[in-house]
DNA sequence: TATGAATGAGTTTTCATTCAT
DNA sequence: CATGAATGAAAACTCATTCAT
């Protein structure tokens, strides 16, 4: 996992403080940003939940654009940590995707708030940032490609291995929809019900038949 | 289908005319909110390509938020009208639904641009607005429903007939997952080609077989 | 004497500063609104006079009408300022009355352009705004009725108690009209010769005699 | 009683047709002008009332100031036309003018709102209408000048000549302030007992005996 | 005469960013 | 390093007035 963080500049020399700063400003940031949107935010808001002044928020970033890439880019890798350790691929194909699936839901569920604000306001972002954040992405779903290149390979999955990458993506934005679709789905269905039933829809399309109308 | 579209008010009296003029606000706003989003891009922008004045293009709105609104009903009025056509229901069930989907993928494709501003800027829009683009969304999963209904009840599809309205949702999603994941689907695969793969995997979710892991 | 003035909100934190800018502006507002009345003066020309941007003026206001506000009541404690100090009740309740109708009008007539203002916008203000001036007004009011009320316990005026109250405010209202009819009076008397006139009529009003036609 | 009213132009060349529609016009505009004031109020909504379109009300003035002027002649006239009726100077001097005040608050009391209008936007008109406006006045002050004269002549008051008109504007004022201080005079009194009171209180002022101090 | 759509200058207000202390 | 007062360009929106029909 490549820690090629965009490099934000900044007044302040020591590197440590820095880091420290910058987690407090994103900690201030996120809710705010999550309640009202980028836009409706204003960076005297965040210097006001971050505890210290505007001059000193601006020492750690150059333009609020600065707080809203951090801010993303904390949201994506806490979705990665959080996905990561359930993601050991121990035991059978089948029985490893359903884990992950299940990770993956669960904390689509857990951050539904989050997600939904980085999709919305990925836009906002200059194309160098939001190039990051696709990657970041990406990696998600190689987390699931894996998983399922090895039911592919031993015979659990029997979908064609130039179609890996788009069944992963699909995984995904299945389970992003538990957010995104909030308004319906979260009438008709519990977490674990929804989990369940996707699980089965996936398994189903990934079983061993015919792959391809002749 | 109820046209129950949220009233604007006009300072004009012409109803005519101001269907005329708002279609030509929407037609010179569109473009512009996809290109720089909704919050930068600027009422006199709009005026200017509206051809008019600032004062008249309020003569037929009451906020900036107004066009938004307009904007965002257009876009999926259209999509609904693109829709539509393609779906007689004519053929089997599993006919319909390779038509529908393939009618559907095809649209998201035309109008990607329109279909990823609508859900990033959704949330811009007041309550009251955004719950008739709910509406509209629901109106066209219903479209989906109502084939699989009928491939459930023939035995083409073997789902159960509780997610039905959740398979809707899925084949939705998965089609807007071409807009939305443009930047690695797009690389991958031609519109035919995914099309093509994304129904096959649907169709095999659906084909008989066992549904639920005992 | 309450000094409940009603608060407004500002975006600087020193609480000195923020009384020294506002005593600013309300120097640079007043003359301003004086001469072209509130509704006709510019946030900017106000700036302007104030010697800061528009951008530092709002630091210190919310809204226009805080301004108007800041002004009325400087209007009335300037007044009130100018007038409490000759109302030292030494003497007898004649020459302490003459002494304050003295001191009353002679202020009028310094500030005349500021209370003719004072009465023409104050409907321009928030309920709870206007519902302060009258307070101050009421308190004006209360000096007068206080020496009327010894006059009549000892018996130097002969009018009825529940009609001191009355008294006052029309002994006020005597004195604004120096300045409210200013276009007439001003022509025909001095300021001298008003106030000895107004006096004189005041007097024989309050001397000791029937007090209501039977 | 001369009737040397501003000119205001007009488009149309119908005088009499001008006369009628300007009168619909002002009754239209006085309501809505007493409610939220001259600077609040929009030609629309006068328009809207009128009962006639925007360029229709603009065939009959030429500027929204106009309007304005209009009223405030309407309701000058109306104040005087109610009075004059009440001035016949029948029987005593002492009855005469009793009856004089007595009709002067009456009319203030029912024309309340119009006459807080009338002199808090008196401003907002030009020189030439301002001055039109004080020459009403005026005249309404020569009636009770006149009935004072005679008071003075017959020897029913005592005072000086010279302080004749000043008197006839103190009872003016003296009337108006049932309407300028009615937040407080319209709590303590009702109208009978407040015209009965100021009554009093002005022919005691007026009573024979020693009129300067020396 | 009557209409009402069109105009655009002018208004208040916001807010990211800077810089002197 | 920290502060927060100062900035001013830019935004949304209003409304008296005109003029072609």
């Amino acid at each position: 996992m490549l820690k090629k963080t965009k490099k934000i500049e900044s007044q302040i020399k020591d590197k440590e403080l820095v880091e420290i700063r910058r987690m407090e400003i994103v900690k201030a940031a996120v809710d705010i940003f999550v309640r009202k949107g980028f836009h409706k935010t204003t960076v005297r808001e965040i210097a006001q939940k971050f505890g210290m002044s505007i001059g000193t928020l601006y020492e750690y970033i150059r333009t609020k654009e600065d707080i809203l890439y951090l801010v993303c880019d904390y949201i994506h890798s806490s979705v990665g940590e959080r996905v990561k350790p359930s993601l050991k691929m121990s035991g059978g194909s089948k029985e490893t995707l359903e884990r992950a699936i299940h990770a993956y839901i669960t904390i689509v569920d857990e951050m539904q708030d989050y997600i939904i604000f980085l999709y919305q306001e990925t836009k906002s972002l200059s194309y160098e940032a939001r190039k990051y954040i696709f990657r970041a992405e990406q990696e998600m779903a190689g987390i699931f490609e894996e998983i399922l290149k090895r039911g592919v390979e031993d015979g659990t999955f029997s979908i064609e291995k130039k179609d890996v990458s788009l069944v992963a993506h699909n995984i995904m934005v299945l389970g992003q929809m538990w957010a995104f679709r909030r308004w319906v789905l979260q009438k008709a269905y519990t977490l674990k019900q929804y989990i369940k039933t996707q699980t089965t829809l996936i398994l189903n399309e990934l079983a061993s038949r015919n792959t391809k109308p002749d």
